[in-house]
DNA sequence: ACCACTGAAGCAAATATTTTGCGTTAAGAT
DNA sequence: ATCTTAACGCAAAATATTTGCTTCAGTGGT
């Protein structure tokens, strides 16, 4: 009974997995995404599409995937000094990100392309992640922190009901409101 | 110049959608949803595939209209007599309607398949509605009644955010809880 | 550095699906 | 009762998906 093969990571999967993601991000620029196909997305990855279809299943898992790189953070949270500010800018940051068409695509995405739980999972992950930064952050200043649920349930489980059910352009400034209800006043 | 044809609601047409829908729900109890296909369901209903890919357009725009149905109230919601029991009341029936892997789903199809944003606006509709009738009602007896943004943002967000994107069972008493922090303690 | 092992990609044939043109049926308006 | 035409059925054509088999190239072992 031989050595167990590890699963591939580098070298070619990894080009091809490039290409394809990219491929999806430039067709979804200049075309609509009820066109897009798995065949269309082969060609313009220069990749068979028996490939797309073996690694990724359908079109919606593939759109899933690339929507999460989407929303994988970029860094960590920006550190004004102060919970309340820390907080307001992530939440209006991630507004600004996800109430464009573009950003609302990207959450549809998520939610659509998971049999699973995976995509949504990761999803909570990484906004999870963000906001725990900011909190350890400003418990290690000695204030006062809510509880992660709470920052869930009354900050961005809101802004997300409102990207994925209202298309209604959001009132500037909304982010910031909902961080004020869940501390209270200043 | 002639008079502009009417769409067709009745006789034939009610007859196919119906048929359809049944078909779709049908399966569903019967057949894991990633091996439903349109031919199936066409089958199943009796119906030509061509039939449901010219009023539906694809798959998922079916489910999410099926979904819909799922969602749409029976009733006016229940009067306990004041607004603090109603809408707890309200929220814990939703929930135990939506938190099922069957209602998880149903709310998965419903943001899935809106190319436009006509299933999720309907879904709003519905909700907002019932909780209208529950705001207003209160209003009348002379209870101080929160604005519906207020109780869509912290009551119903974060239950739809919990069942769209945490596959956790959900806390007993949870719906209620979010009612008494909306309206502060007793 | 080379080799053996095998996961992942390519290719192409077999299936299944979606789209489309056209004839027919029946709902709704006069 | 009659007319108009939306919506359905059918079948052919176009596309997309699945699958068996072969080839290619990372990864770990020597």
């Amino acid at each position: 009974m031989g050595t167990r093969q590890a699963v591939r990571t580098g070298g070619r999967s990894a080009r091809v997995q490039q290409a394809v993601h990219d491929a999806v991000r430039h067709l979804l620029t200049e075309r609509d995404r009820a066109d897009l196909t798995v065949p269309l997305v082969a060609a313009r990855a220069g990749v068979t599409p028996s490939t797309v279809y073996r690694r990724w299943g359908d079109l919606q898992e593939l759109l899933a995937d690339v929507a999460l790189q989407h929303m994988r953070p970029d860094g960590p949270p920006a550190d004004l000094g102060n919970l309340r500010d820390d907080l307001a800018a992530w939440a209006e940051e991630w507004l600004e990100e996800m109430s464009s068409p573009t950003g609302r695509a990207v959450a549809r995405d998520v939610v659509a392309g998971d049999g699973d739980g995976r995509s949504t999972g990761q999803c909570c992950a990484y906004t999870s992640g963000q906001i725990e930064a900011i909190l350890t952050r400003a418990a290690g200043r000695g204030e006062d922190v809510p509880a992660l649920d709470a920052v869930l349930d009354h900050v961005l489980a809101p802004m997300m009901y409102r990207v994925l059910f209202i298309s209604d352009s959001l009132a500037p400034g909304y982010g910031r409101a909902l961080v004020g209800t869940l501390l209270g006043p200043r």
